[in-house]
DNA sequence: ATTATCTATAGATCTATAGATAATGC
DNA sequence: ATTATCTATAGATCTATAGATAATGC
């Protein structure tokens, strides 16, 4: 029944995919280790020769799943390098992603379940939200630079906080609603380039 | 060991307050019927004749707490006539309702959860999150009215991103940094009274 | 000889139900 | 007589561990 380290290995990551997906579907409560394991196609007994506890389990998910949304984020904005920002945002704040949680944005997904676990956890979260910050400024960034890690702060938590609500309701006509609000509200914020410099200096706009 | 009526009423109402605070603090899955009936000072077997499920005090919990936080942003406007927006703003993106849980918005410290959950609990929320958008279009609103609705969903969306956000991460200067920059977005987004209707006719200001 | 995985299980906990108890409400 | 609550428990599930198995790696 033993297996090459390779093969072990590779295991070991098919559990972090898998985790990855079903915690973000079912919360880190939400799910057993014992259904995970099956799923990864192991049998619960083999769990803690890979990892120390579940909650080991939730630190190094979260990290993928943070890995794979920030990667999805780039592939959007290489696949539209005039506009990286309009790419993500038309992604992120659509009614696909507020259907497909498995693979979708864990802030959203896990955001409520974070906040209640432990310091590896927040951890993973912390380091994938930065990365999340850093590529937004690197879209907003202006010539003076000022005042764009608070935008991209904002405009994150704009998004976070739209899919958020689009989710935790039935009527699906508010939900894109909410999210079509959003996408206006960061165009707003961050307007496109062409005629960026010029709204900057119009009097009295903050931000 | 039966009590009257109005005492049993009385219970039932105990048990749906302390389930809106624990369920906010540990989520729906990460308590049980037994802790949460002992905090309202009764056993577990007494809980079947009050509720048909644990589901169902699900729903009415979320219920009781969206009522709950609704009132507090109209105690904090009615405290604050000149600025009611800007008093809840305040309360609501500070790191005290970053550290309050229990007592804080639903929508951050259940939303993940309430993503998973049936049309009831769902209901609750979309019930409280549309009193939240209509209050926050009564203090937005400008004689045009245009927009206001967008504008509310938007406004929304950056509060409950930012203090999601906030809690999903370790660190207390990026928390804090997070909610200042979305303080910073609604009073961009929605400028003060008193020059509100010439910043609305500046040239190129979208929102 | 080592070890990745398996089967099996310990011990705790979960939701839900059953039957006993004792006070209410008619 | 009714019923709100209690104690007790069924049956399922949870995390974690123990020991067996069989293939790897030396």
């Amino acid at each position: 029944m033993r297996v090459s380290r390779i093969q072990a290995e590779e295991n070991r990551q098919t559990v972090i995919d898998v985790a990855s997906r079903l915690f973000r579907e079912h919360g880190f409560d939400g799910i057993g280790l014992k259904d995970l394991m099956e799923a990864a196609g192991l049998t619960q007994g083999a769990f803690y020769k890979q990892f120390a506890s579940k909650d080991d389990l939730a630190a190094q998910a979260s990290e993928r799943a943070l890995e794979s949304a920030t990667r999805r984020w780039s592939a959007a904005a290489e696949a539209n390098p005039t506009d990286p920002l309009g790419a993500v945002i038309a992604f992120y704040l659509s009614m696909g992603h507020r259907e497909g949680k498995g693979e979708g944005c864990p802030v959203v997904a896990l955001g409520s379940d974070a906040a209640r676990q432990g310091v590896d956890v927040k951890a993973s979260f912390e380091a994938g939200i930065r990365k999340y910050l850093e590529m937004l400024g690197r879209w907003i960034g202006e010539p003076d630079g000022a005042e764009v890690a608070g935008k991209s702060m904002a405009v994150l938590a704009t998004m976070v906080g739209a899919l958020t609500l689009s989710r935790a309701i039935n009527d699906p006509k508010l939900a894109r609603a909410i999210l079509d609000s959003a996408v206006d509200q960061v165009h707003a914020a961050v307007p496109p380039k062409r005629s960026r410099s010029r709204r900057q200096k119009a009097p009295g706009v903050r931000q």
